[in-house]
This record gives structure tokens, sequence and C-alpha cells, in this order.
DNA sequence: TCAATTCTTAAGGTTAACCATAAAAAGTTG
DNA sequence: CAACTTTTTATGGTTAACCTTAAGAATTGA
């Protein structure tokens, strides 16, 4: 009633989110937990390792997301994305994806300096500009890591990051392959430029010793060793289209 | 010492920031203000009225702003920038009109669409982004709404918005003109929209009435009666060359 | 100049997202 | 199945960004 009041005129119109970026974060850390390991649920242990978290605050956020349906929890037991929560997860990855490959294929950034921005930006990308952005970039399939840019319906985890590939810490000596997607991971995108490896690179596997947990590449005319912890990060296809280098 | 502190494993990269979302508002509105208003201090009321903040929250956020020397306050005169904020402003005005010009000239927006999106965008986007997307655009010399893009270094915040241009609200009847830059007010621009206007427009003034305080335009061969409270948010330069189309 | 008005600020509250400590509950295993 | 370990959760704390109420200080104008 007083004339105080009148400092209320203007209500600036502010970012209403349903999601917080913190929740956002939590679905996106069980959408790809659970799809790394082999089980379905993603323990509050793995969360709390994953956001170097504590315990308290992962049950805190993952009864926040219970309660908005974003996934199922069952105590013990851990966490299963609902319906919602896949979408919103997808939403967020195809998000990230898009992002990745504005910023490498428009804007000249690196493949491995691309993950922090696109973490950021994900954020706050509507469908819209998500569309927008994706039919800018000529609907690309993968992000600069190879990995596929899902659309929003495409709740198939499998799908996203392995489908018809093949790690090369599984590849067979003496055949061909074509490097397809990369774990985006910074230390090993450099290590990877270091050795002027990248997507649709082919190679032979002409060496692998299993007592090493080396496996031996043959490109450009060079013999490259990988370890196993990076042959790991790798994802292949096989190529029948026999043509030596060595 | 105990076997849970295994947890604090993977601390996982967060976006440190030296000002918050909320502090960056406060610094653009300051800056933004005090060019609007004919003083150059802006005072804690105005800012309560920009943000429908109380007074409170307003002293809160300017006494922190103050201490990080971003501004410099005086009780009851108000604030102005130091040279730390006014760089900090530019930066946030220069990739909110940077995301404008994308939004608009490369994802199809409409003019009245970016200035949201860029309102969130601008807050995450780092001087090497910002920079990158400005020579993607092509190093547009202004915004949809045609106000300049500002250099980092570009302190001077007469020239952002007018420099060399005149409300149409003092523009003189006889005379031609070209439409340079609007205010950037969602309800303003769809409405231009309807009147089919837009930059670099051209027009004569056929008719001011001091009265009704009704500017008549013509162009596209109608003529077109604008207020004053719009014709004050409209900066257009003189034409010289003269060609008739009424 | 003094009363009215406006501005500032102290005190204390809220919510979100984190933290620690510690007890209670469940699971695991010899 | 008892002992041990792990997981959950109650209690209580922190900071940031907001809020209200209300007191106190400065300005202003008649």
């Amino acid at each position: 009633m007083s004339k105080r009041q009148v400092i209320k005129e203007k209500p600036i119109i502010k970012g209403k989110q349903v999601t917080s970026r913190g929740e956002e974060d939590y679905i996106k850390a069980i959408y790809k937990l659970s799809d790394e390991a082999e089980g379905e649920r993603v323990t509050n242990h793995q969360l709390a390792v994953y956001f170097a978290h504590t315990a308290q605050t992962v049950n805190e956020m993952v009864r926040k997301l219970e309660k908005k349906e974003m996934l199922v929890y069952q105590p013990y037991k851990g966490s299963v994305l609902t319906t919602l929560g896949m979408e919103e997860a997808v939403r967020l990855i195809r998000a990230h994806r898009i992002w990745e490959t504005f910023l490498t294929d428009k804007l000249g950034y690196a493949w491995e300096e691309v993950h922090e921005e696109a973490e950021m930006l994900e954020h706050l990308t509507s469908t819209k500009l998500a569309d927008k952005l994706y039919a800018f970039l000529g609907a690309p399939e993968v992000c600069p890591h190879g990995n596929y840019i899902p659309a929003l319906s495409d709740l198939k985890r499998d799908d996203l990051d392995t489908c018809g590939r093949l790690k090369l810490s599984k590849a067979k000596k003496g055949k061909q392959y074509c490097l397809k997607s990369v774990v985006d991971d910074k230390a090993l995108l450099v290590y990877l430029n270091s050795l002027n490896i990248y997507i649709d690179l082919c190679f032979k596997i002409i060496e692998r010793d299993l007592v090493s947990d080396i496996v031996t590449l043959t490109y450009d005319g060079r013999n490259t060793p990988l370890s196993g912890a990076v042959a790991q990060k790798l994802f292949v296809c096989e190529v029948y289209d026999a043509e030596d280098n060595a």
C-alpha cells in the first residue's frame, strides 16, 4: 500500500528453467553412466565419484529429480531415467554435439577445445535454436569426435556412441579399419593429434601383443603402437577394400 | 583417512566465474542506464526499477561490485563503472550483439526474436569465442537493430548507440532520412515489422505535428504516421541524394 | 530550518546447491 | 548369523541471490 511498492513496476523477464544446470548435469550423467556400465541402474556412488559430490548431495539431487519424475530411484539399487528424463538427456546431448560441430566446422576450433564450451552452451539451447543450428550445419550425422547427433525422438542410447562400431582394443591383427569415433577426453584428443590420428583415418593392424597390451597400427607409412587404455577409447569399422600403405 | 575419501578422486572441471550472471547483469544495466539518463551516475533506485529488485538487494549487489572494483559507489549519488567495469560491460554488449547478428544472419531468426537468446548466450561467451564468431560473421559493424558492435577496447559509450545519428523525433519535415538503428524492444520491433519498416529503409518526412506529436513518413508509395513514443526509439541519418517516391 | 520524503542499511528470512558428521538401515561374507 | 562394509538419510552448516521489515541518515522543499 505504501508508495514504495512502485518499485515493482517492471518485471524484467528472466530465463524460467524447468530444470536447473545442476539437475541437467545429473540427468546427463545418469544417461551416460547407465550406458558405460553394463547394468542399467546408476548408483548414487557412481554419481558421487563422477561429480566428486558427497553421498548426501547425490541423494538430495536424485530425490529431487525423482519428484520431478525424471527418474525412478530404488535405494541401494540406483536410478533409471524415465522417458521424460531420457528426453531431457537426449536434448542436452543433441545440443552439445551440435555446438561442438559448429565450433569446429564453422569457427575453426580444434576437436579438443570444444567440449568445455559446448558443455556450457548446451544448457541454454532451446529446441528451436538447436534445430536451426543443426540445419545451418547441413544436418551432420556426427560430432567432431564421431558420435552420432541424436534426433530428439532418438532415445536408443546404444546407437549414440558405438552402434555398428568396434572398440579398437577388440580389433584383429592383419585387418584394416577406419577410425569412426573417439571418447571426448581432452588428453586423449591431444595425444591423437600428436600421432596425426583423426576421424576417418584408415589403418591396418600389424601387431597385437596381448601381454604388453599394445596394438600396433600402420598408416602414413609408419608404425604406431597404442596402449590398451587408448585403444579402448577408439571405435572403428572394418574396411574391406584392401590397399596397403605399409 | 577413512576409505570414504576415495570419492574425492575426480574433480570435474566447472566454469570458474569471476563475475556471476547477476553481477554481469548489474554491470550491463549500469552501463546502459548511465547512457540513457543525462547524468553519469546510476542511482540504486534506477537499478531497483530496472530489475524489479528491492533497494536492499540493489545495495548488496552494488557493494559487492564495489569490492570487486567494478564500480565506485557514492551513497545518495549513485554508481559509476570503473575502467574494469566498463571493460566487462563492453565485453558483454559485444558478445550480445555478435550473437544477435549470428542468429539473424546465419540462422534466420527475426530481429525481434534474438534478444532473449543473446541475453543468455552472452554470459558464457569467452573472448575467444566472441572473436571467432565475429570473424565468421565477416566483422559486421552493427547488430540487427543497427547498434554498433564495439571492439573490446571501445569504451566510448556514446558511439555505441547513437553516434552520428539523430532521433527520428528530432528530424525535420521535408527532408529525407535513412533508418540506421532502433531500440531493441520486442513490441516495437513487431510493430515495425507490421509497417514494413527495417534498417536502411529510406523515407521522407512529409508532416510533423507538434500538437498530436505525430511524424508522418512516406515510403513504399504510402504515408505512415508514427507516434512520438515510437519516433524516439528510431535513429536516422539524413539522406541528400533526393528522389521522391511519394 | 525543519518536516517530509527518499535513500541506505541492519537484522533476519528463503531457496538452491553444495558441505560434514553421524546414526540407522541394508547388504555381504566368513 | 554375526560382524563388517556400504548405503542412506537426518541434522545442521555455508554461500549466493534474492526477500521483508524497520530503523536511521541525507536530501529537499516550503
